[in-house]
DNA sequence: AGGCAGACCTGATTGC
DNA sequence: TGCAATCAGGTCTGCC
């Protein structure tokens, strides 16, 4: 579900509401939602983060990763549906589909509060790390540049070299990181490229028109909130407000904001696609 | 190389 | 009201 800008609003919420406080205890409910690869894996999920002081939150693309001041990091992905949930000790709630559930304190005020992973679907995951470095040299060094993060010339330099559709390039985590569904449509509407287009193909002039679009459409969807389409909530309960401004997605068959012109939609690589035949060539 | 179908899952929505 | 079909912000594998 969630792509950059709900992710990006995931990772501020948890920042101002969990720094400086203390992982206390982990309840796990389903082992399997732990992914990590290496054997000594066992011992550092037996911990996940516990004891530590929660310092570093980070994101690179829809990924997302909690560092605690002993170095330990924790890595998610959150997949279609995967949720993180902030509540205090007055407002708990019975989730369905808890499957990690952290008890954290405040050392100052001895408030205590619980972070929960939940994930219905089951599609994302998370990952225990000994530190950052090594996260970054095994998993985020491994996918594309991060989609806000990113210069013109090495942008147009991955896109460049694909003879796929430019949408498919677009969603391809290996290029470019943080791009999902609802976006590439957005900012290949804004940019006025037909999502069918052969990436190589595509004149310096529209290149650019993709880049600025995408970089102002994410950081428009980061500001409003991200978007909610059927669950997206951010850690305190809070939803997008971004999908009232989508031109293309979700408008199958609806005017044009623009021209009036019904938006078409198709199957890419077995994605919807929304576009507008005639504000995009 | 790249397109495509299918798999992984649950839940909300749509249509009869 | 109920029940089945369809669809969903994401990846991954394997086949042509």
């Amino acid at each position: 579900m969630p792509e950059l800008p709900e992710v990006e609003n995931v990772r501020r919420d948890l920042n101002s509401s969990l720094e400086g406080l203390v992982f206390r205890d982990v309840k796990i409910h389903r082992l399997d939602v732990i992914k990590s690869p290496r054997r000594d894996a066992r011992k550092r999920v037996s911990s996940l983060l516990v004891g530590g002081t929660a310092t570093g939150f980070h994101r690179h693309g829809k990924r997302l990763a909690l560092e605690v001041d002993d170095g330990r990091v924790l890595e998610f992905s959150l997949g279609m549906s995967g949720q993180m949930i902030i509540e205090t000790e007055e407002r708990e709630s019975n989730w369905t589909h808890a499957h990690l559930i952290w008890t954290l304190e405040s050392p100052s005020s001895g408030d205590s509060h619980r972070l929960i992973w939940r994930d219905p679907r089951r599609f994302g995951g998370v990952w225990a790390w000994p530190d950052f470095e090594t996260m970054f040299a095994r998993k985020w060094s491994q996918i594309g540049c991060d989609a806000l993060n990113m210069k013109y010339e090495s942008f147009r330099d991955r896109i460049r070299k694909t003879r796929r559709s430019i949408k498919t390039a677009l969603l391809d985590q290996g290029l470019i990181a943080g791009i999902g569904n609802i976006y590439a449509d957005e900012a290949l509407h804004r940019a006025g490229v037909r999502p069918r287009r052969m990436s190589a193909r595509l004149r310096r002039r529209e290149l650019e028109a993709i880049f600025t679009a995408t970089q102002d459409i994410l950081l428009e969807a980061i500001e409003a909130g991200g978007s909610t389409i059927q669950s997206f909530k951010d850690p305190k309960g809070g939803e997008g407000r971004y999908q009232s401004a989508h031109a293309v997605y979700g408008r199958s068959g609806q005017p044009c904001h623009h021209c009036g012109t019904k938006i078409q939609s198709t199957t890419l690589n077995g994605r919807t696609t929304c576009w507008c035949r005639e504000c995009q060539k």
